[in-house]
RNA sequence: CGGGCUGUAGCGCAGUUUGGUAGCGCACUUGCUUUGGGAGCAAGGGGUCCUCGGUUCAAAUCCGAGCAGCCCGACCA
């Protein structure tokens, strides 16, 4: 491609939109533009990248059994109400109606429509096991897009689905996809980390993400020194340990703790901190007021217990609530002599808990030396905690565990037979019993991966892409107006052209500074040079962007050094 | 949904406190010079100052309402 016909509007300033590296790079470098918040256009640069992305991704996938198909964006509300889904999903679906005033919305995911696709067709155990995904746009009335790719309304991703007679047959199916993933993300360049996951509003049973470790990241994942252990933090657990050295359950006693509300606050005006405390929550869950007990410097895990209670939304409880509850406003909460009418759940900490500090339920006042068992019951211990560093690993049971930010580049579900059952997908056996398809979905966003690989591998200067998803591989750029570095610029440009390597030739009539800084921004892995200077010793100057280095290579077999050169290439 | 910040040329911003003909840098157009890391000089083009309403002789500036964008939060009692 000639830059003088490229539509690549590259800008020296950071525009002020964007927050995050791969945000502010991938408009300075002309990829893509904004429409509205987490929504994008994108530009000749960076389709191209999505397109390899895409096509190293439809490679592993038709490498498996699984086949590629196309599947609407406008769905309709039936099949939606069919498997619940339609108030579950709620707000992030895009909803509206027809001129027949039918209810549709855009897919935000496809486990409906392929649910109902196949639930017709595949009628025996003979049908079975099938796979199909496609690369489609989603549509997701995210509450707060952001970070430019990262997060968007519309994003570009590859989801699959697989159909099984049974569990044993989901499981192979769920390894295949898992080997395919870790393929793709190893041909895209990109380094991942696969973790244990929650399931989320899709469902089901197992399920692993695929997350690109980078500081951007909007997961936090749980990593243990010493052995294989990985997970989201939404579902990590650690191993508790009853370290308490005072058994001796002491006499409660009330103490004055004028303004005193928060654990902070306690902390400073006790000298003591919040392992000592319990923290006393409220919380609604759909209407349902649940109480929630932590220790004073742990941190609830939202996700575990919206699980547990098997909730659609989980949220704090109001002041009024609160004092409705407990007779006092927030600050001086606790779980002793309170009403029996609601659901009092505890992390399993609690248990190991001895003399602690409490909310009084009494303005101004905290109790002091508060046992379980003896001052207060709980209906359920549970975990309920977010695991933070240093916490011991539930696996090994001796390492420790690291808290990263990660990227989620890839999830795969087992989904088994939620969207079946409720959506009346069966087969018949080889007893001719009706049976539900046991399922499985898998998905991979491209568009964030664009975004991710951005964030793992940036300089100052710029962009600096894996060769697998570098829109181009090689830029060319003549320097200066002399005609013979013109000619021979266009030579070696056509020569890697017919030799199938993607080029760019810089022929815009600008100045060296400008190519060199435009090269550098959109990332190009290998920059060739080529200036009266250069020609006058008969060679060319290569600059891997990758490394920084420089090298310097003859102008009479440069074919073959620049073969080689990009064959080493990562 | 709550909080904070912002809205002035394609981009980055000043001007708003104290009302008085709308500015700077980059980008763009033309000419000359220049040409190995974002050139210099000169001449130009480009604005509903987010919108609507109000105050005033006069509003980018003051007041009111709305809209939009960005960031943080949406459990830490």
């Amino acid at each position: 491609m000639r830059m003088s016909k490229l539509y690549l509007p590259t800008l020296k300033e950071t525009p002020a939109e964007a927050e995050i590296t791969s945000h502010q790079l991938m408009l300075r470098a002309g990829m893509m533009r904004k429409l509205s918040p987490g929504i994008f256009s994108y530009l000749p640069l960076g389709y191209k990248v999505i397109k390899k992305i895409e096509n190293i991704v439809r490679e592993e996938m038709d490498k498996t059994s699984s086949q590629e198909v196309l599947l609407p964006v406008m769905q309709t509300a039936d099949i939606w109400k069919e498997s619940n889904r339609w108030q579950k999903f709620g707000p992030l679906m895009i909803k509206f109606k027809d001129r027949k005033d039918h209810e549709y919305c855009l897919g935000p995911t496809h486990e409906e429509v392929i649910t109902s696709l196949i639930k017709d067709e595949v009628r025996s155990y003979k049908d079975l096991p099938l796979n199909l995904y496609q690369i489609q746009t989603k549509v997701r009335d995210e509450i707060r897009p952001r970070f430019g790719l990262m997060r968007g309304r519309e994003f570009i991703m590859k989801d699959a689905y697989s159909m099984d007679v049974d569990y044993e047959g989901l499981d192979q199916s769920y390894q295949e996809m898992y080997d395919a993933y870790t393929k793709i993300f190893d041909r895209l360049g990109l380094e991942t980390r696969v973790v244990q996951a929650d399931t989320g509003a899709m469902g089901g049973k197992d399920s692993h993400e695929f997350m690109v470790i980078a500081d951007s990241g909007e997961d936090d994942i749980a990593i243990c020194d010493s052995c294989d252990y990985a997970a989201n933090t939404e579902l990590a657990t650690a191993l508790n340990k009853d370290v308490s050295s005072d058994q001796n359950h002491k006499q409660k006693e009330i103490i004055d703790t004028p303004n005193v509300t928060t654990i902070e606050g306690l902390e400073h005006f006790l000298d003591t901190d919040g392992s000592k405390m319990i923290k006393t929550m409220l919380m609604k869950a759909d209407d349902e007021l649940v109480v929630v007990l932590l220790r004073g410097d742990d941190k609830l895990n939202e996700v575990k217990l919206t699980n547990y209670l098997q909730a659609t939304n989980l949220e704090a409880a109001t002041e009024d609530e609160i004092v409705e509850v407990f007779g006092v406003r927030p600050g001086f909460i606790g779980p002793v002599d309170i009403s029996d009418e609601y659901k009092l759940l505890a992390d399993n900490r609690i248990k190991y808990m001895n003399n602690s500090i409490c909310g009084a339920n009494i303005v101004d006042k905290h109790f002091v030396n508060v046992n379980y068992g003896r001052d207060f019951e709980v209906d359920e211990f549970l975990d309920l905690r977010t695991v933070k560093p240093g916490d011991i690993c539930p696996d090994c049971e001796s390492g420790s565990l690291e808290i990263q930010p990660g990227i989620e580049v890839g999830h795969i579900f087992k989904l088994g037979t939620k969207y079946s059952e409720s959506m009346g997908a069966t087969y018949l056996d080889e007893n001719g019993r009706e049976q539900d398809i046991v399922m499985g979905s898998y998905g991979i966003g491209i568009t964030r991966i664009v975004a991710a690989a951005v964030e793992q591998s940036n300089d100052d200067y710029g962009i600096i892409w894996p060769k697998a998803i570098a829109p181009y591989k090689v830029i060319i750029l003549p320097l200066g107006k002399n005609d013979e570095v013109k000619e021979t610029s266009e030579e070696i440009y056509n020569t890697l052209q017919d030799r199938g390597i993607e080029v760019l030739l810089d022929d815009r009539n600008e100045r060296a500074g400008v190519k060199f800084n435009d090269a550098d921004l959109i990332g190009i892995p290998l920059r060739i040079t080529v200036g009266s200077r250069s020609l006058e010793n008969n060679v060319l100057e290569l600059k891997n962007r990758q490394t920084g280095q420089d090298y310097e290579i003859s102008l009479d077999n440069y074919e073959n050094e620049i073969s080689d050169f990009l064959s080493k290439l990562k």
